[in-house]
DNA sequence: CGCAATCTGTCAAATTCACGACATTGTGGC
DNA sequence: GCCACAATGTCGTGAATTTGACAGATTGCG
């Protein structure tokens, strides 16, 4: 549970080879809490690999909401979306906490992919895959009530974050109610209301700031729908 | 309007060789109106790309339900995202009306992939291509009014299949009501009343079976939200 | 033509959900 | 300890949406 496998990292798909390529060919950056790594709207001029700490990808619309898409957990990489494409940036990087990141420049990007058949390839799986993750949730959000969504985004935020204690699954993040509602595309009152019913059948409790998953099986019941 | 050219068409980043390796691999098969391309679960075996006709990628949910994510035109490639992980197939290919596919077996597709490196290059580009528009669906689909999801449909199934007449846009494939509330998440009724208020304020004209299309324009500033 | 299937129009009841408001509680800094 | 800030708990009210039901309209087919 705590040493969860990052599903988007690159170098899991790569040889040998092309993981020194890649490691000789990033520099080390790091952020502090808060702090964009990028922009919606900017142009991509590198992509990352996440070493330590936590990133939230996220929308700001124009009418002020905000919308969580995904958090990243270490190992994961992002950003190689802009430098493939060449467009720009469709969400926010932002470091929920103290994060390292691996830089790797476009010039490098390219490179690698030139020279290593296997960097190309581990970016096909990656996107693929987060391809098929995107067509859930995008599923999931069209045709689902709002209690399987939030269901949902705790069971995967537990994949990522969770800490197996001897109360139950502890998130190492901060996951604060109005976050679960950018996450699902609710009110923080409506997510409110679902962990309220969630924490009554004892699968969570709810606590300042994030909440202890009690019956991590019973979350995944009930992210299942069929409700 | 008519001739709109297809955004998952492979062969537009693929150098002329890798063009005509891929002519030559591929074997043409038809299917009739209402046929399976490939089922939901189904693993993988082949990819496509649309000659002649159209496709419709639906998931069906256990609930019974059923959502349509996409419609393909002729030019798009799809089928590729389970030759790549290897996985098995996210959602169901149904053929539209009579349509002409060309088909690439996985081992003629694995083969491309080694000698041609823009065709694996064209894969990358479709997929990021294919992510950047799920992630926008997601988005929609999570924030915006229904109002808003069903004038996006009803705009980008117009960039796909739109005929300019006198009178207006008028789609070469059929959509009810039906289809259009599986697109949009939303229950047929509700989709009706959308659409007769879209009516009212001249920008489409309801039709017994599918819409025309007053106002192209109107129908994008609807589905650009702020609303 | 006549029939079956499909699609549209419409309504009422029930439900979900958003929004604004406000009190309360927890947290961290000084 | 005190205070500012952030997060949670909780109500109403109203809007949006679903669901079920049913009638009428249109189409394709034998």
């Amino acid at each position: 549970m705590t040493n969860a496998h990052s599903s988007f990292d690159l170098l899991q798909w790569m040889d040998p080879q092309a993981v020194q390529a890649f490691k000789s060919a990033v520099r080390l950056r790091k952020y502090s809490a808060g702090q964009d790594i990028y922009m919606q709207g900017d142009e991509g001029t590198e992509m990352f690999r996440l070493l330590s700490g936590s990133i939230s990808f996220v929308v700001n619309r124009p009418d002020g909401r905000e919308m969580v898409f995904t958090l990243f957990q270490p190992g994961d990489c992002f950003g190689d979306t802009s430098l493939v494409d060449g467009d720009i940036r469709p969400q926010t990087a932002e470091a929920i906490n103290d994060v390292e990141v691996e830089v790797l420049a476009k010039a490098d990007f390219n490179r690698l992919r030139q020279e290593y058949r296997s960097f190309d390839d581990a970016l096909l799986k990656s996107v693929t895959r987060q391809l098929r993750l995107v067509c859930e949730f995008y599923e999931d959000a069209n045709m689902n009530p709002l209690a399987v969504r939030v269901a949902g985004r705790i069971a995967s935020a537990a994949a990522a974050f969770g800490d197996k204690s001897a109360e139950g699954v502890r998130l190492t993040i901060p996951l604060s109610q109005t976050e679960l509602a950018a996450m699902a595309g609710a009110s923080r009152q409506s997510v409110n209301k679902v962990l309220r019913i969630f924490q009554a059948e004892k699968l969570v409790r709810v606590e300042y700031g994030g909440l202890l998953i009690l019956d991590l099986e019973g979350i995944r019941d009930r992210a299942s729908a069929l409700d």
